[in-house]
DNA sequence: AATGTGACCAACCGCCATAGT
DNA sequence: GACTATGGCGGTTGGTCACAT
């Protein structure tokens, strides 16, 4: 049984919102806090689901939202974490004070994409195929999708030759468990050589985490320093987060490219 | 001035993860 | 364990604007 959608969509207003919506959102949080979407709209005399209210108060009208410009230093932070983290915006986000993930994935799409393809740099595209959430892309998805008369942006990452020179691609990682049998996750052990692989035996994958983190230190290291250290103390954190408690035993998900 | 084209970005959609029952 | 409700996420869409023709 499938799940019965987010609101009845009946009566409910879409679109852009008004300032008087934004308003009355505004005031219902300030008085009553973050929390139960599902609800608010109708507590707040609003004509939305609270899936939009949501994405409103989130994308937009929450205070700590920095307005204007990305500027230098938050391009490279993204391009870098991208490199760490691949497309998980909300993660991505959550280094970069004041934006939104919404923010950050349309300025990757719009912005850094070009730019970095302008520079000869091979960009990891998303494709369904390679998509953790499995069932992306199914049929139905397919048949909604329609020709867009900007569609030439999408067509061309397809073509895009898939010589990555950005370390993995979207990875969720947990600990092992001894029945860890889910689908798409790698479990991941100490190798004769003393370092940490994992394989998916099933597409021939072999990573080498240790020689994963050493490379991508090199990639941090080699073109720019800074001196706050913030993109350092970043990328250690996010290393940390690829090793496991016992130091040796991962699981992965979705790590390799498919060919 | 009218029309076409492309870029930008707010908003929507569908799905997954998780908590609760 | 099965089911449902909710929150959250990433991909996509479509409206708007600026610029070119």
């Amino acid at each position: 049984m499938g799940r019965a959608p987010c609101c009845a969509k009946v009566g409910l207003h879409r679109g852009p919102w008004t300032a008087k919506e934004d308003t009355l959102l505004t005031d219902f949080i300030q008085t009553h806090g973050e929390g139960n979407w599902k609800s608010l709209p109708k507590r707040a005399g609003l004509l939305r689901c609270g899936k939009s209210c949501r994405l409103r108060w989130m994308n937009y009208l929450r205070p700590d939202i920095k307005r204007g410009d990305i500027n230098q230093d938050e391009e490279d932070l993204i391009i870098r974490l991208h490199s760490l983290l691949g497309n998980r915006w909300s993660l991505i986000a959550g280094r970069l004070p004041g934006r939104t993930d919404n923010e950050i994935k349309n300025y990757w799409n719009s912005h850094l994409v070009k730019k970095l393809k302008s520079q000869g740099i091979q960009v990891r595209e998303t494709s369904p195929k390679n998509l953790p959430r499995g069932s992306r892309g199914s049929e139905k998805e397919k048949k909604k999708k329609k020709k867009k008369k900007n569609s030439s942006i999408a067509e061309d990452v397809v073509e895009v030759q898939r010589t990555q020179i950005y370390a993995p691609k979207p990875t969720r990682l947990r600990p092992a468990t001894a029945n860890s049998n889910a689908t798409n996750v790698m479990d991941c052990g100490q190798g004769s050589d003393g370092k940490i692989h994992g394989g998916d035996s099933s597409k021939g994958a072999d990573i080498c985490w240790t020689d994963f983190i050493q490379q991508t230190d090199q990639f941090f290291n080699s073109e720019l320093h800074y001196e706050d250290g913030l993109l350092g103390s970043v990328y250690q954190e996010y290393s940390q987060l690829l090793i496991s408690d016992d130091g040796y035993q991962l699981a992965i998900d979705s790590y390799l490219y498919d060919e």
